[in-house]
Formats: structure tokens, C-alpha cells, sequence
DNA sequence: CCCTGATTCGC
DNA sequence: GCGAATCAGG
């Protein structure tokens, strides 16, 4: 597997937006782990919190790699390395970053999914390719009964239905003022007599059709 | 043990 | 540039 351009946007977005490397790794698939990790280090985006960085050292520690091939040529045993603790004094005066700091991550204007319009209801569409990522759970909020609109506050909604008022829609749904007919029912049809009259049309002799009437749902939006 | 990211270094 | 090996902490 090669670093296409799609998938090293996919590894930046989840990197960014907090995935583990394995996670991205597995998302990705035919990379490892070390390999997401190497890919994002070459890419510049490192800096995520680190459990093996919370504590802070100047100095590198870390030398002994490994050494398969011809050992490196040692000038002998004099080892000189005096390793001078010259500032050892730094217990807990200055600490940034409380390692993990429960900050809920100041939200990023920079990187979200593109908003590419907007549905009734109000939920957004969003680009192919976008994805989203884990998003914070919404705090807790004090629910209060909806009221309805004035629009519809005499109108006939979905909740209002029964078996005898008639479920003819009015409008069209998502819509604001949409709601159904109301009107006492046909005996033994779900609609009201006028209503039944567009839902039910008598079968006509073949030749002798006329194009339907409008069906709920059906035509184009007329107002 | 598992997990995590960081780093090194042969390829 | 790539990533396995390794390190080091939770």
C-alpha cells in the first residue's frame, strides 16, 4: 500500500480529530500502527497527548537502538561522560500541561465537514468523503413540551389522528404548516367524504381514462 | 499482559 | 519516504 493523497487526507482528518493510530490504522487497512504513526510524524502533525510524553526531558535518554550490523568501533574503555546534573531541580514548579488535562479540547474551526446544504429538519449534508468524527456528547439540557406554531395550533397534526377524522395530508411533510384534513371520516374509510372522493375513483371502461387527479405526495408542489 | 505515541534506523 | 523494531508510560 502507497500514501495516496486520499488516504493521507484520511489519516490527517483522523489524527486530527483524535483517532488512536491503530484505529486509523485498521480504517485505512494494509498499514500497522507504527506505520500511521511514521506516516504522521513525516507530515508534520504530531503533538497529540502522548502517554509516554507527560513528562518533559530536555535530554535524550533514548540511544540504545539497535546495532545488527558491525558494532560501532569503541575507542576503548575510557568513558567519558560526566553527565553534569546541572539543573536537576524541576519537581513540580512548572507543569504546562497537567498531562491529561480534561479540557473538553477547544472546538477547531479550521477542520470541519464541509456543510454542503441543508435538509428539512435540519440536518446537514455533507460532502463524499466526508466523514463524521467523534463528536462531543451533547451536554445535558432542561427539555421543555414543544408548542406548536401558531401556524398549525388549529390544525390537524400527525398526533391528532384517529379513526375518525380524516388523514387526508394538507401540504407537504417537513414542511412547517403541513397537517392533515381532520374532518370526520367516511364510515368505513380513513378519509372524509370529499377525500374519498379523490382517493377512491371509479374504474372506468378502458379507453374512457382520464388522466388521475393529484395524489398526496404525488404531483408537483402546487400552492 | 494490554494499550498508547515517540523514536530510531536499515532499507 | 517508509515502517518494523524498540522504547517508555498508562
Amino acid at each position: 500500500m502507497s500514501w495516496t493523497d486520499e488516504r493521507i487526507e484520511k489519516l490527517t482528518k483522523m489524527w486530527e480529530g483524535g483517532a488512536t493510530a491503530s484505529q486509523i490504522a485498521e480504517e485505512l487497512g494494509g498499514v500497522s500502527r507504527n506505520a500511521v504513526i511514521g506516516k504522521a510524524h513525516r507530515l508534520g502533525l504530531k503533538a497529540r497527548p502522548s502517554p509516554v510524553k507527560a513528562n518533559e526531558k530536555p535530554a535524550r535518554p533514548a540511544a540504545p537502538k539497535k546495532a545488527k550490523p558491525a558494532a560501532v568501533a569503541q575507542p576503548g574503555p575510557s568513558e567519558a561522560k560526566p553527565e553534569a546534573p546541572a539543573a536537576k531541580a524541576a519537581p513540580s514548579s512548572f507543569s504546562p500541561e497537567p498531562a491529561s488535562a480534561p479540557k473538553p479540547a477547544v472546538e477547531k474551526t479550521a477542520e470541519r465537514p464541509r456543510i454542503v446544504s441543508v435538509g428539512p429538519g435540519g440536518f446537514l449534508r455533507q460532502g463524499p468523503g466526508d466523514q463524521q468524527q467523534p463528536i462531543p456528547p451533547a451536554p445535558p439540557r432542561r427539555l421543555v413540551p414543544a408548542k406548536p406554531s401558531p401556524e398549525i395550533a388549529d390544525k390537524t397534526s400527525l398526533l391528532d389522528l384517529n379513526d375518525r377524522i380524516c388523514r387526508w395530508p394538507m401540504g407537504h411533510p417537513g414542511e412547517p404548516d403541513f397537517h392533515f384534513c381532520g374532518e370526520k371520516v367516511n364510515p368505513g374509510f380513513p378519509y372524509c367524504v370529499e377525500h374519498c372522493g379523490r382517493a377512491y375513483q371509479a374504474q372506468l371502461p378502458r379507453g374512457a381514462r382520464r388522466p388521475p387527479p393529484p395524489l398526496p405526495f404525488g404531483g408537483p408542489r402546487v400552492r
